[in-house]
DNA sequence: AGATAAATTTAGGCTTACCTAATTATATTT
DNA sequence: AAATATAATTAGGTAAGCCTAAATTTATCT
């Protein structure tokens, strides 16, 4: 019914909404899908007739509940195999998002229950990004970036904001992991640095990038 | 570089050729792969320009090793991912094919030699279907029908030669798996039919297309 | 062997998902 | 507000994988 496509776009479009909250344009879209503006506007409007999306011309783009449904559950399926993945077969998790890319396509409602149960309903893949459910609810975690808390807090980390390889490996590198405890112990004004300490005993020091990009709770 | 259509021929062609032993006919390929002729005849001539078949005009095709070697690829993966469904995920052996046929497309050669090492080696498929090893090659089992067998053989099933949801429920609703034995009480000269005894101790009746279709080994 | 049936190929078309180049609409400068 | 830059759309085309109908080849029957 939904083309591979398809899916894509709809996957698409929901992340570039989380992340800028508006409409989805048309050249954010080629740019993520790697196709031209062109093949964007042709294909959205096709979808708009679906009623998977809305679409205004010259504007941007929208999920319809419809779309968002189908968006929410290829990002479980996503979710999922990158536990599987990672638990089970023993990935990095640096190594996953390619290979769980071509899985969440599957097409098999049991599977996926069969999977989630193998793998003990996790709430969260290995990056500590969310695990919607089978109706595509999210639990929410009220985590934020470390940037946004100040010297003397202590945190955990449960998260990253940022997939790339490089960043997933530099924290590997620094062997930095979910659940590590973080207290600030100072800022720098000059360029935004965190001076930190780790599980209460290693020092350590977090670029402005690092900060923004890795997601923490308070006790 | 392999299109999913592709895959899909070759792994026909190899299906059709272990079946019948010889070129594999246009219109074998059309009835298993529910296209027209017309399309089978385009699409082989190109497989045979990429030198992945030979085609002779009018007499059909056969794998070159290039293709069969992408062929036999796609079935071992197909039955390392039969196994995880039924070993890990709780499926039963009629309700894993369609699931497979999807899985089998996911390019990741990594992602195969984890699985298999998940799964802990295994020979043979939930159907007793061989599993060819990376290199492509095949185990010998020297199984053979039922039907080949005489009054008074003792045998143990290790395979079907047929993967009909219709068969494979058959033989679960009378409770037989891989690895029983049986014992051939006599047969019926009139319509071929066996009377057996499984485990030494349940007698039933097999017509001859059950005999025909279960693969049995000599101990 | 000649006639008929069956299988195969050729010819011409369609749809999907893409493209480039040209045009139009929107945003940003000056 | 006019000029310019940027973004989006339209127009026209392409390749892959399919189709039907017509033509050809191969097999089968008397």
């Amino acid at each position: 019914m939904n083309s591979l496509t398809e899916e894509n776009y709809l996957k698409a479009i929901y992340k570039l909404h989380e992340k800028s909250g508006s409409m989805v344009t048309t050249s954010a879209l080629a740019e993520e899908l790697n196709v031209s503006a062109a093949s964007v506007t042709d294909f959205v409007k096709k979808m708009a007739v679906k009623k998977l999306i809305s679409y205004e011309k010259s504007k941007g783009v929208v999920l319809n509940e419809k779309g968002r449904q189908i968006a929410v559950n290829i990002i479980r399926k996503h979710r999922l195999w990158e536990v599987w993945l990672v638990n089970k077969l023993g990935f990095k998790w640096d190594e996953v998002h390619d290979i769980a890319e071509q899985l969440e396509h599957v097409v098999s409602e049991e599977l996926i229950a069969q999977l989630d149960n193998h793998l003990g309903y996790p709430k969260a893949d290995p990056h500590g990004d969310l695990i919607p459910d089978s109706k595509g609810n999210f639990a929410k975690t009220g985590s934020k970036p470390l940037s946004e808390y100040g010297k003397g807090d202590v945190v955990t980390i449960i998260g990253v904001a940022e997939h790339s390889n490089s960043f997933l490996q530099y924290l590997t590198k620094k062997n930095l992991t979910l659940g590590n405890e973080i207290k600030i112990e100072s800022i720098e004004e000059f360029d935004n640095s965190f001076h930190v300490k780790i599980n209460n005993k290693l020092q350590m020091q977090f670029s402005k990038e690092v900060v923004k990009n890795l997601l923490v709770v308070k006790l």
